[in-house]
DNA sequence: AGCAGGTTTAGCG
DNA sequence: CGCTAAACCTGCT
């Protein structure tokens, strides 16, 4: 089976998200259109997601494919995995874990980052503030406030 | 080769 | 605190 695309709607910060599977998942998207749609949950990671959403799931176990990446964008995401949930680092400290010296080079990785929440890419803040986000930073923003109110 | 990027730090007001 | 400037390294063109 190739190329499935679930939608389920994510309440705490009001869009839809399209979930890409190729055999597993591969892709995860903010929809920004204002445009209702008809929620599909096929797939176990869509499931998990929706739980998320509502603060009752705090890490995931789901296979994704990231064969398609540099081996550096590869590595920035697999330690970005590792930050627990209701955490954050720091980009520079991030860059620290990958064996790098630019944070700027780590944000460009984060920013590629294929599969956004699964890959939790919005708990790598800025050192003094919270830094971007691709998917816009209010989002960064309200992720953020979600795993903090079910932490524990 | 050049250049911009989800940064950071230091230096100065 | 706020602002600027420069170093940082990777990936796109």
């Amino acid at each position: 089976m190739r190329d499935i695309v679930d939608i389920i709607f994510a309440e705490p910060i009001d869009r839809y998200l399209e979930i890409r599977y190729d055999n597993e998942l591969s892709g995860i998207r903010f929809i920004t259109t204002g445009q209702n749609f008809i929620e599909t949950k096929t797939r176990e990671a869509s499931f998990q997601l929706d739980e998320y959403f509502r603060g009752k799931r705090k890490d995931f176990s789901c296979e994704y494919d990231l064969s398609k990446l540099s081996v550096f964008a590869q590595k920035v995401l697999s330690e970005t995995v590792k930050i627990g949930y209701g955490r954050t680092i720091a980009y520079s400290e991030l860059a620290r874990n990958v064996g790098t010296k630019s944070a700027r080079a780590v944000g460009r990785a984060l920013a590629n980052n294929p599969i956004p929440i699964v890959i939790p890419c919005h708990r790598v803040v800025a050192k003094h503030g919270t830094g971007g986000y691709s998917g816009g930073v209010d989002i960064k923003i309200k992720l953020l406030e979600l795993e903090k109110l079910h932490i524990r």
